[in-house]
DNA sequence: CTGTTAGCGCTTTCAG
DNA sequence: CTGAAAGCGCTAACAG
C-alpha cells in the first residue's frame, strides 16, 4: 500500500477542500488517481477507460466510469496535451468582411466539435499580405493540431507552403486550386454560376453585367468563369463594359450600381458575385428610382441572411457554407485521430441550389413599359 | 556538468531532427532548456524572463531574449497552464440570434487578448434553460480561467450561481441586475430608450408602437420602460395595444408588422428593440405599399450593419457591441492577473449614440397626404 | 488484461 | 540575483 499513499493523500484532499478555506477559489482538481483509488484500478487502467482503448475488463470499466461520475471527474486538457504531446486545438484562420459569413463558418466547426476534445480557436485576420510568414509562429504558440483555412486563404500559396512546413495538417474551405497534401471543401462555383447565368438567360435577358468579387478570393474568378461559360455556349459575346470589379462588400455593391446605371442601354440584369453587393446594387436601385426586378434584375451568390432581409428578396445560390465547415472540421478530426494519410482523403465538393426569390423576372423592355405606362 | 547532460540531449535533438527522418511531421520542439543552454542561465532563470519576473540582471535578460528570438522559441501554453495550475482559456458564452452580434462581440474581444497569451472560446449556446447545470462542467472540462457572459446569458440567476459555484472570474455584457461578485459592461439602455423615443416624439409622433426583443434578453425591459418613461413624460399614456410582443428576430418583424398595420388607426412611428426586426418591419412595408418613412417612421436599436443596408437605411440607436466585449474581456484579463478582488471593479457603463438615418420622419396626416396626391 | 515507471515542458519552492 | 529539485495530471513504454 505503499504506493498508494500519496494517491490517497490526493483524494482526501480533494473531499476536503471545501472546508480547508474559506477563500478557496478554484474548484478542487480531482485527478485520474482520484478515479484510481475509488475504483480500485491502477491510473493506468483509468486512462485506458477513458481514452476508450481495449484491454479493459467490462466490469472494470464500468466500475472506473462510475467513480469518474461520481466524483465528477474531467480528464484535465493540459496534462492530457503535455503528457501525450498532442495539442486538441483547431485553428480557424478567416479574413471575410461578411460576419454572415464568418458565423456560418464558425457554426458548422463547432457543431462538428461539439462532444470531441478538441477546441475551436478563431484567428481574424486582418491582411492577409501582411500576415505571410507568422503562420508558423502562430502555430506554436498557440500550439494548434490543426487548421482550417477559408477564402482568400484557402489559396493563398505563401501560407499553404507555411502550414507544409509546419507539419499540421490542413483543410481549406472554398478552395480552388487543387493542392498536394490538403484536402479541401468546396463547392462547384464555376458550374454554380454557369447555372445562374443561364436562369437570367431562361428569363430572357441577354444584357447581364457581372459583378466580380475581391480577385484574391479564389471563388471569385471561378464564378466569373461560370458567367462567361454560359453566356458564350449561349452565343452572347462578353462585354468588357458589363464586367465591373468589386471586392464582395456591401459597398462596393453600391459604388458598382453607379456605373451600371449609367451604361447605355443599361442592362437588364446585373448577376452579384455575392449577396452583399447584391444588396448593395438593390439599395442604389432603390434611390435612383429604379424598379426591382421590373427595370432591373438582380441576382445574388451565398443565399446570406441579407438576401432575405432586403426588399424586393435577392434570387440568389445557396452554397452551403456551415456544411462546408462541418465537413472541413470532420477531415480534420479524421487526419488528427488516423494519422496524417491524406491520400486517401479526397477533396469533397458540396451541393449548391438556385433560390428563387423576388429580385430577378423577365427583362423589361422599353416600348412595353411605356405602353403599360399609357 | 552531469547535471546538464539531460539539457544538451534535447538541445541536439532539437538541432537534429530536420535530418533524422524524413517522416517527421511536428516541428522540432524547441523548449525552454534549449534556450538556458545557449544562453548559459538555468531554465528557472529563462522562465523569469519570460515572465516579466524581477530578478534578473539586465545584460542577461537581454541575452536569454536573444537567444528565445534566435531559438524561435514558443512557450508550450500545455506545460505552463499544467505546470502554473492555471488554464489560459477564457470561455465567451452566447445564446444570439443575430450573427452581426455574435461577430461584433468576439472582435472585440480578440481584439484585447491580441498579444496576451490568453486564448478565447466560443461557446454557442442552443437553449439556454437547458444549459442550466452543464456550467460546471463545460468549464472543467475546458479548462476555462475566466467566463464572458453576453445577454440573455448575462442576466440568467441560475447560470451565474453556478459560476460562483465555480470559482472562476466572470463578467457579463449587457447585464441589468446588479450581482455582487461579478462586474457588468453595459450601455445605459434606458436611457437610450428614452432619447429615440423623444427623438421620434420631437419628429411630431403622437402614436409610437414599440415593437419589445425577448423578455428574458434583460436589455428587452430596459428598452421598454425608456420608452415609457418618454411617453409618460411627454404626458401620452401607454397605449397597450401599441406594444408588440418580438423576440429580436427579423422574422418577429415580419409578424408584428403585420398587426402593427392592421391597427386603426395606424401608429405613425414603430420604435422596433433591436434593427433585425426594424429591417422586418421595413420589409413588411414595401410589401403592403406603405411608405417608409413617409407613411410610418421605423426606428431601430444596435446600429448594426443591417440597418444600413435595407431601405430605406434604418435611423438607429448605436450600441458599441465590440468596445463593450473589449472591455469585458478587459476587466476578466485584470481579474485574471491581479487577483480575484471584485470590490474595486466597478461595472462600466459605455457611450450610445444616436444615428439618423433615412427611416424615420415627421409623421404623416391623412388629410395632407390626400392633398398632395390630388 | 493490468500495473509500474518515467517523463512531457513548464512553474514553484526553497536553498544558495 | 540565481539555480537545483520537485512536481503539475496525464500518457507512453514496457514489464508482468
Amino acid at each position: 500500500m505503499t504506493s498508494r499513499s500519496k494517491n490517497d493523500s490526493v483524494y482526501q484532499a480533494a473531499k476536503t477542500t471545501d472546508s480547508a478555506s474559506g477563500t478557496c477559489k478554484r474548484m478542487p482538481m480531482v485527478t485520474i488517481r482520484d478515479v484510481a483509488a475509488m475504483s480500485g484500478a491502477s491510473i493506468k487502467t483509468v486512462s485506458r477507460v477513458l481514452n476508450n482503448e481495449p484491454n479493459v475488463r467490462p466490469e472494470m470499466r464500468e466500475r472506473v466510469l462510475q467513480a469518474a461520475h461520481k466524483l465528477n471527474y474531467h480528464p484535465n486538457m493540459a496534462a492530457r496535451s503535455l503528457a501525450g504531446r498532442q495539442s486538441y486545438m483547431i485553428g480557424l484562420f478567416y479574413e471575410n468582411p461578411s460576419p454572415n459569413y464568418v458565423v456560418n463558418i464558425q457554426t458548422g466547426a463547432l457543431d462538428r466539435l461539439r462532444g470531441e476534445p478538441y477546441r475551436l480557436l478563431m484567428f481574424p485576420v486582418e491582411n492577409f499580405k501582411e500576415f505571410h510568414g507568422k503562420m508558423i509562429a502562430i502555430i506554436r504558440s498557440s500550439g494548434l493540431a490543426g487548421v482550417i483555412l477559408t477564402p482568400p486563404l484557402s489559396n493563398d500559396p505563401e501560407i499553404m507552403d507555411e502550414l507544409d512546413q509546419s507539419g499540421v495538417p490542413y483543410v481549406r474551405v472554398a478552395g480552388t486550386e487543387p493542392r498536394p497534401g490538403s484536402p479541401c471543401v468546396a463547392i462547384k462555383d464555376m458550374i454554380a454560376a454557369r447555372e445562374m447565368t443561364r436562369y437570367l438567360l431562361g428569363l430572357g435577358h441577354r444584357r447581364i453585367a457581372f459583378l466580380r468579387g475581391n480577385p484574391v478570393h479564389p471563388a471569385s474568378n471561378a464564378r466569373f468563369e461560370g458567367y462567361c461559360y454560359a453566356l458564350k455556349s449561349a452565343g452572347i459575346p462578353i462585354d468588357p463594359d458589363l464586367v465591373i470589379a468589386g471586392d464582395f462588400r456591401f459597398a462596393s455593391g453600391l459604388e458598382a450600381a453607379r456605373k451600371i446605371f449609367a451604361l447605355n442601354p443599361r442592362p437588364t440584369a446585373v448577376f452579384s458575385s455575392n449577396d452583399d453587393m447584391a444588396a448593395g446594387i438593390v439599395q442604389a436601385a432603390h434611390e435612383h428610382g429604379i424598379a426591382v426586378p421590373r427595370q432591373l434584375s438582380v441576382v445574388g451568390f451565398d443565399d446570406s441572411q441579407l438576401a432575405s432581409i432586403v426588399w424586393p428578396r435577392i434570387t440568389t445560390m445557396r452554397q452551403p457554407i456551415s456544411a462546408m465547415a462541418y465537413t472541413a472540421t470532420d477531415i480534420i478530426l479524421n487526419l488528427l485521430e488516423n494519422g496524417w494519410n491524406t491520400e486517401e482523403i479526397r477533396n469533397v465538393e458540396l451541393d449548391h441550389a438556385l433560390i428563387i426569390r423576388d429580385s430577378a423576372g423577365p427583362p423589361f423592355l422599353a416600348n412595353m413599359a411605356e405602353k403599360e405606362d399609357a
